[in-house]
DNA sequence: GATACTGAG
DNA sequence: CTCTCTCAGTATC
């Protein structure tokens, strides 16, 4: 066990000049500049931010939520030390040889030959706002609305006002704080514009949300043969430096890197020269190991505040502390967390690409309002959500074999229900009858919710064949009427929602001749549904959203069970390409 | 298999 | 007044 880790780096500080090369951009008066006062007059301290957050808290409900949280944690951190202290010498040793080996196998898998750069846009929402908006720039802002906050602006931070803290905090902490409400669409639509850069640097690259991406450069670093100033930046900081300028160039916007041979460590090193800043690390085992040793457990990538809050219970707070624990953790945590945490303390990550078009597990739809126990809202909110989340599986061309509901009551406490459906479904009507008993189940006169959500998950996708049938029916000119495949009757004024529902049905071959309206859930005989369901659509996109009482639900015959009928969304491959043609007609035309 | 928890952005 | 939303993976029973 002598080749440990940790056991032959050098003394050599590897933070010096010569390996920290930070590169910023000098467009003269730009964004993002910090003016970099001092003891800041306007800054808060870190007692005071806090002292802020937790008067503007104390005694509502979220705060005693999170302080239940948080004993539920410390207990669980209470268990892992009895859990500890029962751990014999012996015991230790055993685990002591398995991980050594485990070491040893990990040490062998090491590649330090590729580049890896994780780009990370500087601020993002807060810097698109500012770019449109000058006379925000000099301002503390931050993008959200009075209840949340998705980002800030590096000013705005001083002040302590973070992502995912409440607007109205964050004004407490920073009186002359703007928000801005977000334009996704826009920053959808930026993203667009940089990720071109991004394909011309690594076609492959791997987006993980709208402002920050993985690449692999290794390709392009060979194939470069740019001809650069003499400097001492090496190879791979002078492509990504480019990279950065062009994507300056291309959006006005600054971008953050990291470069390190693995995507763990290149996150870390994005990090470190945030704002508009980029850190190479040096493909060398020394150089990892070195770098890896004071880093602390939080930085790595998957281990949050909860996890943290464990290790540094064990007396854990840097990576060369989880290194040394390493048989410990072994007996303590599970087989992947602990390989995890080794790896991670290894300064081992992945070295390829994760599959960037790897099919959705689940796609779900939940909002919050008011809380409340009303019956008839909570049903009707439920029918919405079911109805949204059904369009959005259909955009998706998914349909799914499971269903659950999210209830958060007005104590914040969250409980899920999953139910498995005896058929793949997108229909909204078809979520819904298995949605609302749950809910129902979960209602009572006493409790108020304050969340409802629907979640599609098992699901499986339409196949391309279909996709190739329902190309054929969008080739239609454009003028005419779209009729439904298998009735005739004229969809032409329905709704996505309705289209959705009358296809489905009429595809599935259902026998069943009542059918709900979407938007007041009375019945109806399928000759007449199409009509009524138009009337009723209008007037219900006219009144105001918060509708309280939709009509009471009448229900025929049998089946309160959401039962579905067995052929609902088996057999006619065929048929479901009709359905998914009409759809995208839809989507063209809005 | 169902539900809760953790983490990310 | 006012503490998000979506998705993935893991833990626990
Ligand atoms: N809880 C969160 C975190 C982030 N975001 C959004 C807003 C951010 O602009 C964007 C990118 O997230 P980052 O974590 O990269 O944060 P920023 O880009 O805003 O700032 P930084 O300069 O620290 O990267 O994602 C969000 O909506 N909700
Ligand atoms: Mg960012």
């Amino acid at each position: 066990m002598n080749d440990d880790f940790d056991s032959d780096t050098g003394d050599d500080d590897l933070f010096s000049d010569d390996i920290n090369h930070d590169v910023p951009f000098h467009h003269a008066g730009t964004l993002m500049e910090l003016n970099d006062n001092k003891a800041g007059m306007a800054d808060l301290d870190k007692e005071k931010i806090s002292r802020i957050i937790e008067e503007a808290s104390k005694g509502s409900k979220f705060y005693d939520h999170k302080k239940k949280q948080q004993e539920r944690i410390d207990a669980k951190i209470a268990d892992l030390l009895r859990k500890k202290k029962a751990i014999t010498e012996e015991q230790l040793k055993n685990a002591s040889a398995k991980v050594g080996q485990i070491v040893r196998n990990l040490e062998k898998s090491r590649d330090l030959s590729r580049t890896f750069v994780h780009v990370d846009m500087d601020a993002f929402y807060a810097a698109v706002e500012m770019r449109d908006d000058p006379s925000l720039r000099d301002k503390p802002m931050a993008v959200g609305g009075p209840g949340m906050l998705a980002t800030s602006n590096y000013l705005a931070r001083r002040f302590g006002v973070r992502a995912a803290m409440p607007g109205f905090i964050g004004q407490k902490l920073c009186p002359d704080l703007i928000i801005v409400p977000p334009n996704f669409e826009k920053y959808r639509a930026v993203n667009a514009i940089f990720s071109e850069v991004f394909a011309k640097y690594d076609p492959n690259y791997s987006a993980m949300s709208l402002d920050e991406a993985y690449l692999d450069i290794t390709e392009f670093l060979r194939l470069d043969q740019n001809v650069r100033k003499p400097s001492d930046l090496s190879h791979a900081e002078e492509v990504v430096s480019d990279l950065r300028e062009e994507i300056f160039l291309a959006t006005q916007l600054t971008a953050s890197a990291g470069i390190a041979p693995n995507t763990l460590l290149a996150k870390v090193c994005s990090d470190i020269n945030k704002p508009n800043g980029q850190f190479y690390l040096r493909p060398e085992r020394p150089v990892v190991a070195e770098f890896v040793e004071k880093l602390s457990v939080r930085k790595a990538c998957g281990i949050g505040k909860v996890t943290e809050q464990m290790l540094n219970a064990l007396g854990i707070t840097t990576c060369a502390e989880m290194f040394e624990q390493r048989a410990l953790l072994s007996l303590l945590f599970s087989e992947i967390s602990a390989l995890s945490f080794l790896r991670v303390s290894m300064g081992l990550g992945s070295t390829f690409m994760g599959d960037s078009d790897a099919p959705a597990k689940s796609v779900s739809n939940e909002r919050t309002f008011k809380a409340t126990s009303d019956a008839d809202f909570l049903r009707d909110q439920c029918r919405r959500l079911c109805e949204e989340l059904s369009e959005d599986l259909v955009r998706k061309q998914l349909q799914a074999k499971s269903v659950t509901i999210k209830l958060k009551t007005d104590t914040f406490d969250v409980k899920t229900r999953v139910r498995n459906l005896p058929e793949a479904t997108w229909n909204a009507d078809v979520l819904c009858r298995h949605v609302v008993p749950m809910l129902e189940s979960e209602m009572a006169p006493k409790r108020a919710f304050r969340l409802m959500g629907v979640r599609a998950s098992n699901l499986c996708e339409k196949s391309a064949n279909q996709q190739s049938t329902l190309d054929a029916i969008l080739k239609q000119p454009s003028g005419t009427e779209r009729l439904c495949p298998v009735c005739s009757t004229s969809l032409a004024k329905l709704s996505l929602a309705l289209v959705n529902a009358h296809l489905d049905r009429c595809l599935s071959g259902s026998q069943q001749d009542d059918v709900q309206c979407p938007i007041c859930s009375g019945f109806f005989r399928r000759p007449e549904i199409e009509h009524h369901a138009a009337t009723c659509e209008g007037a219900a996109t006219s009144t105001t959203p918060s509708v309280k009482s939709a009509p009471i639900r009448k229900r025929g015959a049998a089946r309160e069970d959401g039962f579905v009928p067995r052929d609902e969304c088996q057999r006619k491959p065929k048929k479901q390409l009709t359905l998914s043609a009409f759809f995208d007609q839809r989507k063209s035309e809005s």
